[in-house]
DNA sequence: TGCGTAATTGCAAACGGTTGCAACAACGGC
DNA sequence: GCCGTTGTTGCAACCGTTTGCAATTACGCA
């Protein structure tokens, strides 16, 4: 697991602590593979450590968002995270129907970035960039219909 | 001020009641002209109507966004409202470092979406849609220097 | 290894936004 | 114009998230 290392590294990097609540939500994060909201880290959490407090992974989260080494994803209302992928970042889609998140190649944005910059010097941030929109499995048109929601 | 009467037509042809807080709050968002907080329609509303209740206006502006005739734009961490102009629909760009939000004509996202539709059957929901980044004024290497922020 | 410092935690209070509910009032029918 | 119905309001309680603060603990240094 090359990213939980990598993270970690990049804690101890910045000058900040390792402790125990720390490493328990990276990890949690980390397992969680997919995307996890801030319930289900702080439910495994609490599970593993109870004196775990939901403001202490409130804070470790947004640290390691503001670090990188986790991204945040706005499913829905829920925001969830997951470890970043420093090799293969990527955007999402997200289904407003079914809730579905779908990765995005970083190539579709770049198109629209250098327009952005080049019609207005307006440099978007990409780097967490989420779309909402209708998934084909949801979209009445696309052959299959769904009455998920 | 057509925009405002059309509103309140929208608001009676589904069946919506005209109260005199829904009146209120439509004109604040409607002279307030730029982008208005929650808090700025609240404190002008109660300044109008003392018994004038903030739930009221979080009830009366999501209304109006889900009706189409209010278009809810997140500056910063803070979602802003404005009258939505019925012939030139546009996106958003918001500066992190000013606050100063952007408009961005629709034909910028038209390929974008037409990208999305044709790889991946996925429809974007682009009606509200605002991108964060740095705008020219604020960005170092653009020639002028901001300490905005 | 043990000590000092400063970051971090757990708790509780605060905050912004939402919701349940009884009182109220807009609107259609008379 | 008045009445009944039903959507809307104001209030207060609630929920999820943030923040202040004293106690705790990780980490650098001897």
């Amino acid at each position: 697991m090359a990213k939980y290392e990598e993270a970690i590294e990049t804690l101890r990097k910045k000058g900040h602590r390792l402790t125990p609540q720390r490493l328990l939500v990276l990890s949690i994060v980390a397992e969680g593979d997919g995307h996890m909201g801030v319930d289900d880290v702080f439910t495994r959490a609490k599970a593993a450590y109870p004196y775990m407090d939901i403001a202490t992974v409130y804070r470790t989260l947004h640290l390691y968002k503001d670090l990188g080494v986790v991204t945040e994803v706005a499913i829905g209302d829920r925001l969830h995270y997951e470890l970043t992928d420093p090799s293969g970042r990527h955007h999402h889609m997200v289904c407003r129907m079914c809730n579905g998140a779908f990765n995005l190649g970083p190539h579709y944005l770049e198109e629209f970035r250098r327009t952005l910059i080049s019609d207005f010097s307006f440099e978007p941030d990409l780097e967490h960039f989420t779309i909402t929109g209708v998934c084909s499995q949801c979209r009445p048109d696309s052959g299959e219909v769904s009455n998920a929601g």
